[in-house]
DNA sequence: ATGAAAGCGCTAACAG
DNA sequence: CTGTTAGCGCTTTCAT
């Protein structure tokens, strides 16, 4: 393997018959070089194929123009979704990003945080739940490096968040059954200990109350992450409680799982299609963690959080502290989105 | 906002009472110092909070420790699951990994590529489809740079590759239907576009003939990625022909159409519940581009791409050549894994 | 076992 | 407009 020898702007120099700083100007187009050097320049960085080295560029004391992202975990959609937005709007601003995962549970953040920096990162942002982000954010301050979190649930640590906000998701949806004259209206899954869920059911309960419908906490159940097991559920909701007429699903899987256990609970009860038991019924709505494929097709609505626009927001955020070491506000909180079927 | 001054191995040595070199030698472990000193270093860089500088220490020469990723799109589950795999074993090997979209259409690859060079990465790896994969090759050899390439679908550019294995995952599935007694195995979904549904109608197609089994192309149904779609194709395929007893289904979302029109086929013909209609007329298989959640809980059989597995395979392979400048197996084909149904 | 000194590739004053 | 000259923070012979 013929090891390239690296060429540099000194060889560049060279050939174009100029000096280092010449081609220094000319690669940050700064100081003013008449046209002629410049294309002579430019001519021999081509024949030459010289790609400079950024590592060098930036010892001298400039920026990096690179941001550190740590992830708990990019197999979740939601943080994917957030990811694949941030790199997006951080590239258009002529920006990298340096991708590191923490793994679910968040460990070794400050590590990976220290690594990041002696990559000479001009930010990180921290994509995912943290115990101690207090202490992460006064290393950072120390270091002086702007870091900017976001979270899919809510935050305690007063550091600088972006984060969805579950509440009104919640309220959104709540609202929309509400208006569609629905006066009873349960919540299926989600584990009681998730601080999301606790979000979001504080939304639904406030907006039941709000319209003066009743809010039972029978009707609130618990459930785990599974179709078969939220069918279950569903069917027992159904029977024990025959008023209710909409349920609200903690995510895609719930609602898929209700889904399935409306139309055994339909086919139980003798109607004569499964759709029409379903919209004459019992109406479905739930919350999706990205825009979901097998949602669309369904006939219920729900309610998305904007990870997307989230990792847009953190690319901002990042990129205004760096560039004024402002530290102003501190909770910005993302409006999700409703989408509504016929 | 306090620009915390910068801490180097100047003043670690100062601090420490010795000169830099000896700071330096502390940090790589490399140099015999005793341990005297090396505790005293210690204590010094502890004390003031030094980050070694990593920018610096590869400019002397040396690699970086990071490998640049180009991904066609995060927010696909099969890549953002590869870009997990791979990170999480890079990071094992004390690699950072540098993060790049190319946009769906993998345009500017060959500026994405320079970029990352410039960075100074000692490796690249490219996740998604690619039209001229030679020139790239080309380039990144010309640089002295190892390339490799990670693809759902085939390939046809002569590079190190890394892709799961469509034809058979195809082949597995179909025989399964085959050994559970199906004769009559028909096909949905996909466009015929699609290169990976080629290979895979290629394996399903094989299978069939390999065990003397009928191969209509009437039983190869084209269909939108819509569960609608899907829905509505399935019911007119068993209408048609009602004598198939297996579909094999491209992907989640059109097994998740073809199961609802299976429902409602089932309903139609009368049968007393669905699970049984399901059981005894009509078995679904189907394709998952990364393990599924929905498709856990449902009566189906399903093959999935090694996603996470091809990360790690490309960390594998992108050290190895790093290391070893060597070049041989250039196409890496990984095994799917066939998730069955009790 | 440790220190002195010479760069790595590039930028940024400061002179011409 | 362009060339000279110091470094940036660290590694690495080569001495001691």
């Amino acid at each position: 393997m013929a090891i390239a020898k690296k060429i540099t702007i000194n060889d560049v120099a060279l050939a174009a018959g100029v000096s280092v700083s010449t081609v220094s100007l000319v690669l940050s187009g700064k100081g003013r070089i008449s046209t002629a050097t410049g294309e002579r320049v430019n001519q021999a960085i081509e024949q030459l194929g010289f790609v400079r080295n950024r590592q060098a560029a930036s010892l001298r004391g400039g920026q990096t123009g690179v941001i550190g992202l740590i992830v708990g975990d990019l197999s979740a959609p939601f943080y994917a979704e957030l990811t694949a937005g941030l790199t997006e709007a951080l590239e258009a601003q002529g920006k990298m990003v340096f991708l590191t995962q923490s793994g679910p549970d968040g460990e070794n953040m400050l590590h990976r945080f220290e690594t990041l920096v002696s990559q000479g990162v001009d930010g990180v942002i921290i994509a995912g739940s943290v115990d101690r982000g207090a202490e992460l954010r006064d290393r950072a301050e120390e270091a002086g490096v702007p870091l900017v979190f976001a979270s899919r649930a809510s935050y305690l640590d007063e550091v600088d968040l972006i984060r969805p906000d579950n509440m009104q998701a919640a309220q959104l949806i709540t609202e929309h059954l509400i208006r569609r004259g629905h006066q009873r209206i349960a919540w299926l899954g989600g584990q009681s200990s998730s601080l999301t869920r606790a979000e979001r059911v504080g939304g639904y309960c406030a907006t039941l109350l709000k319209y003066g419908l009743p809010f039972h906490s029978d009707w609130v159940l618990e459930c785990e992450s599974s179709q078969k097991q939220a069918a279950e559920v569903m069917t027992g909701l159904l029977r024990q409680y025959p008023t209710i007429t909409a349920v609200l699903c903690y995510n895609s899987v719930i609602a898929m799982g209700a889904w399935f256990g409306l139309m055994r609970a339909g086919k139980q009860s003798g109607e004569d299609s499964v759709e029409s038991y379903f919209e004459q019924r019992v109406t479905l709505a739930a919350f999706a963690e990205v825009p979901e494929a097998e949602l669309d097709d369904l006939p219920l609505t729900w309610v998305t959080l904007p990870a997307r626009e989230m990792g847009q927001s953190l690319a901002e955020r990042i990129l205004q502290r760096i560039d004024t070491g402002q530290v102003s506000l501190r909770n910005h909180i993302m409006p999700p989105r409703l989408v509504t079927r016929k």
